[in-house]
RNA sequence: GCGGAGAUAGCAAAACCUGGCCAUGCUGCGGUCUGCAAAACCGCCGAUCGGAGUUCAAAUCUCCGUCUCCGCUCCA
């Protein structure tokens, strides 16, 4: 049974789902414009895995995330760069897609983009007018959250509490009520604009979702995620003005990620200290950065600094080792004699870590301890790759197929596999380590170091285990 | 002011809902193995913010306090 922690019941609730076997998700995808930052990467890689942890356990996941590519901030962008929304736009979009492909993130079902759904999204708000929600003054058009009964219940606020006179937005004197919030607004000199019913102008940023999510997925989502600071407005805009619209609920099961801060503060642009995935990935491994992400708890908030990312750095190169050592064991001849004691247990123990990295995951996707179970069997592995008289094949794959499981929902090193260079360079290695075996018996050391050393220095590496002589390719980063 | 999250070893982090000898990774020290080296494995060091309460038993529940971060304005 898997548990999601709910943030509409701020409890773990049982995940189930709509219709058997079936996830709808939708998760708030970024706005696109500038560069992939830290924070984007963060809910991005923690939503990949939960969703590459449900289709692990087969589940169908159908999973849209958005662009969102017209809204004040785009505007302001294209403004200062003295170029047109679109042309931002499609230059930050194409950024996106790099970086997400870098970071090995899974393609959604659809990548819905807003520009393309504002027909769709005047007639979602024309709904809401007609039904008496959303009242037009002067070319703009706001919904009136008073009438939504339920308005605050994601975020916990009483609506009175909700936005202090004085603001900035509270004295927009088109608004009834200072909480009400945009769905559509009047162009503005400058501005791109479609036609409505209202008059020339444009989407407001939460309809944007709604809209979409509706169209793809149904009246009701199993979940819809994003960042713990979009709880409040915009996921509680969406569930006033969709729920207002079906009269059912808009979503099953909320997940918010935690933030990440960079050296105890807030990333933000007026502190300078965005860090952008590109700039991050010239430094460290994609499996790195998502290594990073997972080893904490989704919910949790991350303090990021370079001390963390470089330990994340030395751990993806372990686990490279041993994912590699084991998928090159698991191709070699099979032996043909039998399994003795120390090879059941070590299957065992493969079968246990599924177990309990199953239990793990199931418990609001708790990838800390999923991490402890993958470590405590690498720690089992080595010791069988080395130590074992004989290295049974049968068990090296049962090794294999696991870590391929746990590649595959963490999305690291999933194209781990001997290429025909390397296959090559093995079979020269294996002699070479022939010969220094010779020198060895000899007790030629002069030689068999020579060996070794020039092998080194030629990017190779060998190890001298107990029962035999293993070899590998000098980590590049 | 209102709402939320949090404080666990040198660093990171899990367990907290559902009370029962504080997982796990990095670092440091020692050991095993080895001709040596490296690696790997084993062991050790070391922690529940402070105070009170409930309890046979508290990191976990309750209360008080201190501190940090976030949201209430565009944010993942």
């Amino acid at each position: 049974m898997i548990k999601i922690y709910n943030t509409l019941s701020r409890q773990l609730e049982e995940f189930k789902t709509i219709e058997p076997g079936v996830v709808r998700w939708y998760n708030c995808g970024p706005t696109v414009n500038g560069l992939m930052h830290l924070g984007h990467a963060r809910s991005a890689v923690a939503f990949d895995i939960i969703r590459r942890y449900l289709e692990y356990r087969e589940y169908k996941v159908r999973y849209i995330m958005n662009f969102t590519d017209i809204e004040d901030r785009m505007i302001e962008v294209a403004t200062n760069e003295k170029r047109s929304v679109l042309e931002v736009a499609e230059e930050y979009l194409r950024g996106f897609r790099r970086d997400m492909r870098a970071l090995n993130l899974k393609e959604a079902t659809i990548h819905p983009r807003a520009m393309l759904h504002i027909n769709h999204m005047i007639e979602f708000i024309q709904k809401l007018e007609e039904k008496g929600f959303a009242y037009e003054n002067n070319g703009d058009v706001y919904f009136d959250v008073r009438k939504f009964k339920e308005y605050g219940k994601l975020s916990n606020q009483k609506l009175d509490n909700i936005l202090q006179e004085g603001t900035e937005d509270a004295k927009n004197p088109n608004k009834r009520f200072v909480a009400d919030f945009a769905l559509w607004k009047k162009k503005k000199p400058g501005e791109p604009y479609w036609p409505s019913p209202w008059g020339e102008g444009r989407v407001g940023w939460a309809i944007e979702c709604s809209t979409m999510s509706m169209e793809y997925l149904g009246d009701t989502l199993d979940i819809h995620s994003g960042g713990q600071d979009l709880i409040f407005p915009h996921h509680e805009n969406e569930i006033a003005q969709s729920e207002t619209l079906t009269g059912k609920p808009f979503a099953k099961y909320w997940m918010h990620n935690g933030y990440i801060n960079i050296n105890k503060e807030k990333m933000s642009k007026s502190l300078g200290n965005f860090t952008n995935v590109v700039d991050l990935l010239k430094h460290y491994s994609a499996d790195a950065v998502r290594i990073f992400i997972a080893q904490t708890h989704y919910r949790s908030p991350i303090d990021f600094t370079e001390d963390i990312i470089d330990q994340a750095q030395n751990t993806a190169n372990k686990l490279f080792e041993i994912f590699l050592l084991i998928k090159c064991f698991s191709k070699k001849e099979d032996t043909d004699s039998s399994l003795v004691e120390s090879d059941n247990e070590m299957l065992k123990t493969v079968e246990q870590s599924r177990v309990a990295f199953v239990e793990a995951m199931n418990e609001d996707f708790n990838t800390s301890n999923a991490f402890a179970v993958i470590f405590n069997l690498t720690k089992e592995a080595n010791d069988y790759i080395r130590k074992s008289d004989e290295v049974k094949l049968e068990v090296v794959q049962a090794i294999d197929m696991f870590f391929d499981e746990l590649r595959s929902v963490f999305g690291i090193f999933e194209d781990i596999d001997e290429d025909d260079s390397t296959k090559t360079i093995g079979t020269l290695v294996e002699l070479l380590i022939e010969l220094r075996q010779e020198f060895r018996k000899d007790k030629n050391w002069t030689m068999s170091d020579k060996i070794r050393d020039n092998l080194k220095e030629a990017g190779i590496t060998l190890e001298d285990t107990p029962k035999r002589i293993l070899w590998k390719l000098t980590e590049q980063k």
